[in-house]
DNA sequence: CTGTTCTCAGAAAGCGCTTTCTCACTCTAG
DNA sequence: CTAGAGTGAGAAAGCGCTTTCTGAGAACAG
């Protein structure tokens, strides 16, 4: 007997007190909450009586013993406070609720030491995960895969691991370059992402294979990061390049170094052109709206559940996905005098 | 025995197994597993063996339901989209986190209605509550108290229901309004937020006492919302009044406006001012960087945990407290030529 | 050398459900 | 009127842990 009992507060009802108020057994009980009943009628509503009267709820961790399975799945994402990952949450939470499960967070925070064992113990509360991890060590990754199993990935593959829904950052900035280099820009700045994030590797990548296209195409990286602030903090860096046009890690980025950029007298796209990626909700409001590759995170999330659920219920997830950007142009680029002659 | 075997995959071990590969009880076991072990060094060496060499992780839904309570407390919002409650639940969770603590989501969409059954349904999965519903009625809110306990609320007061963490709209816009009547601004449009909302009626309220103690200053009322979408689209009606600045509901609604307003021609602040509430981490990365009432959010998310804790562990949880928004001036706003002369 | 106190670890009950088995009983058919 | 099938609901086992209780043996004192 475990439980300290709270002086005060009375427990919630068990299926045993209900089944002694309706004076029959709990397997009765447990039958008549589950639709699972098939006697006599007046039996049922005498058990429903007694719920009633009980205020009765069945215990979900009871349950999920006996079930073997809690109804919930897990999110593990990088950071929570980039809109991206939230709405890549927002898609899969809502739609897991329509399927009655519900989904527990795990914000790894900026550390990716500790992440590994996070996702595993978060795991292990529910039935299945989904999982944002791209600064995660590959060899970590596919380590930990067969103990996370139901999962899906999100901007990882990971060979066979396991069903991957993946974004195609290469293509999106090879559009993205496109799009600046047929305005006329030919030396571009490029604000690059965490270093150890797979996700910059591929956008990194879409460079290259760009440039070796279009050798007249300069493309000079510099640091940068995650997060407006970041973005921000590179101007200066940025505005050394002597760029005519500024490719940022992601929308957030841009906005910062739009932020900084007109701080600093800078008009854009007047001066400079500034792109982003991602597409987050503000991009097309802020000013100038933003040129961005647009990648449907929401979508992510939704098709995530779906592939989650037939995972979970054994069934084939079907193909791996990969979504390609779309390129959204806005008013923060523009061909300009800058554009190097 | 509900469970269904999958053919393949074989199911984790459980306690009993390696209690059997180490030769010992499975209370023994138990007792290595959480550091209660008193014996000798060799049995619990030999437990930790047997454990490591099957891979043991002790269930979380059979320890949950031994111990009585899950680790783990839900967070029911109504639109996790809105980066105002992300960051309430950034600073949740990762102050919860560090306790052992995991959240569990609740997005409650945008049906108010459903509200009350999945608070109730998702709180009954874990051991307390983080309530943040804007919108419910309040007899809904008194009706459900007793069996959401502990639970701490986020911006609503109900009466000794449960320790609450408020924000003073009331002063915030009283502040903003004030900014703005410094400014020389005499006519200004208010772009309301969910007519249900309590927070909307508060800054209301804030508007009341304003144009009461300075009755030069005329505040019209205008419809919107609570996203972008909702101040792009009221960008028509706010201009119809004339007024020289706006008050947004929020930063989003703010940022939408400003969208719309530079997409119609019109300059911020030259030809108009706006403020938003709330100073989401864009605000200040905005063109024109946006001035607002700054809600210390994540603080608002740690806040919540340090009383849940409490109320967890049966200690007093404090005192309420009320958040003071902190005026924060930007450039989007200014005094200008259209001011009413 | 016996009686008492410790120490260490196992037996078993219990957490609150679900579900298989089982059995008493009612129908229908022969 | 009896054998066989069909029905409705309870008994009990089991999900995988934790913890109290218990008891065997070691250590100690008299």
């Amino acid at each position: 007997m475990p439980r300290k009992r709270n002086g005060r507060s009375m427990r919630a009802a068990t299926i045993a007190q209900v089944a002694a108020e309706a004076g029959v057994s709990p397997a009765t009980v447990s039958r008549v909450m589950n639709n699972r009943f098939v006697g006599a009628e007046e039996v049922a509503e005498k058990v429903r009586q007694a719920a009633s009267k009980l205020n009765y709820a069945p215990s979900f961790t009871a349950r999920s013993l006996a079930l073997g399975q809690t109804q919930a799945v897990a999110f593990v994402a990088p950071d929570l406070r980039n809109p991206a990952f939230q709405a890549i949450l927002s898609g899969l939470s809502a739609t897991a609720n329509e399927d009655g499960y519900r989904v527990l967070i795990g914000d790894s925070g900026e550390s990716v030491a500790e992440e590994p064992l996070l996702t595993r113990e978060i795991r292990r509360r529910c039935d299945a995960l989904v999982l944002c991890a791209p600064r995660m060590a590959q060899e970590d990754l596919t380590g930990l895969a067969g103990s996370l199993q139901p999962m899906v990935l999100i901007n990882r593959t990971a060979e066979g691991v396991a069903p991957t829904l993946t974004v195609d950052y290469r293509s999106g900035i090879e559009s993205l370059l496109k799009h600046l280099y047929q305005l006329g820009h030919r030396r571009i700045a490029y604000v690059n992402g965490p270093l150890q994030s797979v996700s910059n590797e591929y956008r990194r990548s879409g460079i290259s294979s760009f440039t070796a296209d279009y050798p007249d195409m300069e493309v000079l990286q510099v640091d940068g990061g995650v997060a407006s602030q970041d973005g921000f903090e590179a101007v200066e860096a940025v505005f050394e390049t002597q760029a005519s046009a500024v490719l940022a890690f992601n929308d957030l980025v841009a906005i910062g170094l739009i932020g900084g950029l007109q701080d600093k007298g800078l008009s854009v796209p007047g001066d400079i052109s500034v792109a982003g990626f991602d597409d987050i909700p503000f991009a097309r409001y802020i000013a100038p709206p933003l040129t961005t590759a647009s990648v449907p995170h929401e979508e992510l999330g939704v098709q995530a559940w779906y592939r989650l659920r037939s995972l979970i219920r054994g069934e084939d997830p079907g193909y791996d996905v990969v979504f390609q950007p779309r390129l959204e142009v806005r008013a923060s680029t523009t061909g300009h005098s800058r554009v190097t002659e």
